[in-house]
DNA sequence: CATATTTCCTGCCTGC
DNA sequence: TGCAGGCAGGAAATAT
């Protein structure tokens, strides 16, 4: 499940190829690719022919490539994974992915022509060409540009934790105005950008917290404690290719990351909690599900 | 207004 | 072996 590790092992993995490169070729193999795409297939094609990507840049989950052109208000080319998305590089004449939804091809003034091909089992991903606009705090828009805009379908989202424009105190605010769990809250992209389930569990399990805490029951040190080891596990997550748990996450060139070994609470069902021993549990929470050690986060008064 | 639930999708896995 | 049902879940849409 691609979240902000796996996602910036991505950009990481795009920058060298797409950046200056040109898009030459533009292949919609099907169309539900496209849903946050305002307008058919033929404008997307046609607003991505021969425009040369400026950068990759990347908030939470969304990446997008800045387009350069004499458009205004400026555009680019946003991705978001979903749940099962990929954005790989490969030579030109390769042949369809499995799941292949569009195929892009590039021309780099330095490696040539090379396809970006884009293949999302489950569909819950999609490109799009959306217009930028410019952010509120006048910070650059995410990690991979300097220019202080981001994509209009982005500008909802908060800034993620490892953004230097990310202002800790405002977060452990707006945790304490919330009135729901507070692993609810961690999953809300208006509040912070780039957690999904298996970063949430990790980092509540690191904190100590249980995830149906409320989270306006937290203190200040709690919620500051927790901003951590948000921060920890994704910086791990990171170094270590991002988590590959059922083999739909990958980079670029199709390798899976390792931190799936270094989980402690997701996935972790009636296995040991590293830290105390027992058991860990699972419990259904909305859709989906969250793991969590029973003694170590237990829900205090 | 804030918060909670539903919806979209495909493939793998389990149990009968 | 087949088939139904559960499960994975990001985020927009809809409901409360």
């Amino acid at each position: 499940m691609p979240e902000l590790p796996e996602v910036e092992v991505v950009r990481l993995g795009l920058l060298p190829a797409m950046s200056d490169a040109v898009i030459r070729g533009v292949d919609v193999v099907d169309r539900r690719a496209l849903t946050r795409h305002v307008g058919d297939t033929d404008s997307f094609e046609a607003l991505l022919r021969d425009r040369r990507v400026v950068s990759v840049a990347r908030r939470g989950k969304f990446l997008w490539m800045p387009l350069a052109g004499d458009a205004t208000p400026e555009q680019a080319l946003i991705a978001h994974l979903g749940m099962s998305g990929q954005l790989l590089l490969r030579e030109v004449d390769a042949p369809r992915e499995r799941h292949e939804r569009v195929r892009l091809v590039i021309d780099h003034p330095m490696h040539g022509e090379v396809a970006v091909v884009f293949a999302d089992q489950r569909t819950f991903g999609s490109l799009a060409v959306d217009s930028l606009v410019a952010t509120l705090d006048g910070r650059a828009g995410g990690w991979g540009t300097e220019a202080s805009s981001v994509p209009s379908q982005v500008a909802h989202i908060a800034r993620d934790p490892l953004d230097d424009a990310f202002v800790d105190a405002a977060f452990t605010l707006e945790v304490r105005r919330r009135r729901s769990a507070i692993k609810r809250v961690l999953l809300d992209q208006t509040v912070v950008s780039g957690i999904g389930n298996i970063y949430a569990d990790e980092a509540l399990w690191g904190a100590r917290v249980h995830p149906e805490t409320p989270s306006d029951r937290l203190s200040v040190r709690a919620v500051t404690r927790l901003l951590g080891d948000v921060r920890g596990v994704l910086h791990r997550a990171l170094a270590e290719g991002g988590t590959s748990f059922d083999a739909q996450y990958v980079n670029v060139n199709g390798q899976a990351g390792y931190f799936a070994h270094s989980l402690s609470a997701y996935g972790r069902t009636g296995l040991a909690c590293p830290r105390c021993g027992r058991a860990i549990v699972r419990v259904a929470f909305t859709n989906r599900s969250s793991h969590f050690c029973p003694v170590c986060q237990r829900m205090r008064r």
